[in-house]
DNA sequence: CGAGCAGTTGAGAGATGTCAAATACAGTGG
DNA sequence: CCACTGTATTTGACATCTCTCAACTGCTCG
């Protein structure tokens, strides 16, 4: 079984039996992680390129007043910081929501990666593109939907991505988050999210469940 | 004079001469909009690299009631889809703000330019990973701060871009805008952004003149 | 059993949107 | 030159959405 990392580099560009054969080789240095444990802080400039293989983690920005933005959800086949070697250091905390599996990389591993294949080298910019896009998206649905359906667009897009990597039946898929963290994604407080949950879940649109 | 666009690419990775009369020569097809006209719709795979010279664009995308939401100011020197030849398609609309003279240099030509210089690479790939901080930037700015903090934050933000192609003084600059493209781009009303300009008038903290 | 966190609900406050109208100003045609 | 039109800006009154503060429940873990 592919790894999500290759499921999803698959899904963005054609890849080689060879390049695959590659990118499994290239992830090997494999960590584990608790929930809430940031993986790379503000103004870091990490030597390893981090993907996730398992769990949830997230591009977070803390505020002076306390609150903090989760900007990007991270899910399994997702890269954490393809941009660093280019622009050197980073401008947001990236952590962990749940328990994660992450796969380390140091830079010259991908950048030897790009220089002998063009399709990875075409599929990995594919991936930060792509990410750009789904930001643009939530700058749209946070900005612009009252909270009912930023929720909404929310579990949608979640649900096309992690069918994207196998990991969501037709219309279900395991969501590990609790209510803060779902929140402090959607730019309201805990006690509005919940109350729009039970809305939801009133109107019968969706169905929630605590594990 | 170097070009806005050359200044840039200078700002964010050194270019050799070689590479300034490079890129200097590639910009010769140069046309003139009028303020409102769309150079790139939702959907089109367009054959040309758009860079803004003079004037303002934006990309933005509207919504089913009707209102827009602006996502990124274009101003002198950026670069309107640099990710088009890898993503095919655009997911949103670029449209001048006001009067712009725009280059249009075909896709052949920039996968010229970065196979000939590795720095000019660099140097794209750069402005498209800063574009990218910006918009998380945004996120932040539209979906945690008051209307005072967000109109502040977009003046200070516009007014250092200005700064790194030579178009704004140490504190002032020529914001070619209407307040309802303001709101647009602030998400909130035209009716209330207006109280937020007279605001922070009142508080001595910005002077905002109509030309 | 007690501590702590996630989830839930209520009441009132504050920020922003909606609707409506007045002013100011530029461009246009007579 | 002037009336006319359309757009941008400005202001007021009121409605709605979301936040704040507070309390309570259920659950897990030590």
């Amino acid at each position: 079984m592919p790894t999500p990392f290759i499921r999803k580099l698959e899904y963005g560009a054609g890849l080689s039996d060879q390049d695959r054969q590659v990118l499994e080789q290239a992830v090997h240095d494999v960590r584990q992680f608790k929930p809430r444990h940031d993986l790379i802080l503000e103004d870091d400039s990490p030597e390893n390129i981090h993907v996730i293989l398992e769990g949830f983690a997230c591009r977070y920005k803390r505020l002076p007043d306390g609150t903090r933005q989760i900007m990007a959800y991270l899910i399994p086949g997702d890269c954490c910081d393809l941009h660093v070697p280019i622009l050197s250091r980073i401008d947001h905390t990236i952590g962990t929501l749940t328990p994660c599996k992450v796969a380390f990389l140091p830079h010259i591993v991908i950048e030897d990666l790009m220089s002998q294949s063009r399709s990875i080298t075409r599929a990995l910019w594919w991936a930060t593109l792509v990410d750009a896009g789904t930001v643009r998206e939530w700058l749209i649905n946070m900005s612009r939907r009252p909270a009912d359906k930023r929720l909404a667009h929310l579990l949608c897009e979640l649900l096309m991505r992690l069918q994207a990597v196998g990991l969501a039946t037709e219309n279900s898929f395991v969501l590990p988050l609790t209510q803060r963290q779902l929140a402090d994604t959607l730019a309201m407080t805990g006690v509005h999210l919940n109350r729009i949950v039970r809305q939801l879940r009133l109107d019968g649109l969706i169905m929630l469940k605590v594990k």
